[in-house]
DNA sequence: ACTTGATTGAAACAGGTGTTTGAAACGGTG
DNA sequence: CACCGTTTCAAACACCTGTTTCAATCAAGT
């Protein structure tokens, strides 16, 4: 009765020779197709090739199986897609467009595996136990590092809570077109998709359209800032 | 044997009497919360206070219910938060904040059920059956008049796909909140969060932005538009 | 009051779920 | 080889699911 698994891996082989590792996979490709409640521990293991008992000998629970299927796949996606780090001096607009292709890059990229984006994300829009690590492991560091760059272009002009709110309309942006894909191919005729809607494309719109916002670049109009329509917005405390 | 359920109430009552809308309702609540696969039949019935057959014998089948029920929810939503309409000459900066405004009402308003929206957003991630209807008569009506504001505000200087992707980062930003709202909460302090992002707050920043960037309303950090730097963004075609 | 159809009710059904069991196979070590 | 803990396997176990059944109940219509 060993009911502790074993842990004395080498490590490093995400091969398909440890049972772990395939069971964890074919779980994260499994739950983040179908969900937690529709994904069946049945199914997992006949696409993981092992016995249906495995799961419970390995992982004691589906539930606890689910949470180390998440973790498992923020790790890969973390080594797969690794934070962009740049000289000292490069421009904050640089930065800025590294950081956002970077983001989108991780978020679309059709290079690399998409269950694993699928399955964060199943965990940002309804959080379960795993999510405070995913957001303190993963999201938060990249945040941090948002707000220092658009820190850097404000020059000091703007309040952390503002940088923030700024920060949230950049991700926003990106985050649309992985969470709402599906939504977007709907309303945007596929030709425009193909076209236009490219990781790269996107990146450069969003980076323009920040940067413009910033007035750290031209408005997207070309035309200059004119004032505000007497009636209007601008109502802040 | 009647198979075909009843369709001649007098609708409106919207109340408690008629088992249909009380299972549909109690249905929307069960779903939006749990998820299809999680949320019982069993459960549904006893929170509408009907027998178990009850809902085979309204709607046949538990996926039809569920359609029928993000149908429900969809037509509440569009009763309870009409589109906004403004007189002929209403400038556009005006426009774009009252429908800023709305959708972020629409979709963070405490003053409403919002298990309406988190089953609208289920629909929107993980699309099923309901969901093109959802896009044709909902999502899409609004997008259009999305950009169509945002060309009034373009003056004609964008393309019709330039204008969406305007148009999409206007929705993002909103939509993040939503979608990710809980994250959010991680990320942004508590205080700040009952302080400055309160419904009008967020609308008020988001608008704010998207002037900004479209050069009708000055940059957030009040400095002029400066020349981007030189090896850096606008790297269109 | 009687009939007729629509609705409700409690119980049962067949199927699939996560999990457990106990024995068989494995792989080194004395 | 015999021994050992570790790992695999097929089968079974409760349990819960959506769905069906069929008798009881209700609300008019005549």
């Amino acid at each position: 009765m060993a009911l502790i698994p074993p842990e004395n891996q080498s490590l490093g082989s995400s091969g398909s020779d440890d049972p772990r590792v395939r069971i964890l996979s074919a779980a994260g490709r499994e739950f983040a197709e179908k969900g937690y409640e529709a994904a069946t521990v049945r199914d997992i293991c006949t696409a993981a090739g092992v016995n249906g008992a495995a799961v419970n000998y390995y992982f004691g629970d589906k539930q606890r199986l689910y949470i180390e299927s998440v973790k498992h796949a923020h790790q890969e996606r973390v080594r797969q897609v690794p934070q962009p780090d740049w000289l000292p001096g490069t421009p904050p607009e640089v930065k800025l467009r590294d950081f956002v292709g970077n983001m989108i890059e991780r978020m679309l990229g059709f290079d690399q595996p998409p269950w694993q984006v699928r399955l964060m994300l199943r965990e940002i829009l309804h959080p379960t136990e795993a999510c405070r690590e995913l957001v303190e492991d993963y999201i938060r560091p990249h945040f941090t590092m948002l707000v220092a760059i658009l820190d850097e272009l404000a020059a000091g002009s703007l309040s952390q809570a503002e940088l923030r709110r700024v920060g949230l309309s950049v991700v926003g942006q990106c985050f649309l077109y992985r969470a709402a894909g599906d939504v977007v191919g709907m309303l945007i005729p596929e030709a425009e998709i193909n076209r236009l809607h490219t990781p790269e494309q996107l990146a450069d719109h969003v980076t323009a359209l920040s940067l413009a916002a910033l007035g750290r670049a031209p408005p997207l109009t070309g035309q200059p800032a004119r004032a505000p329509v007497p009636g209007s917005v601008s109502g802040q405390a």
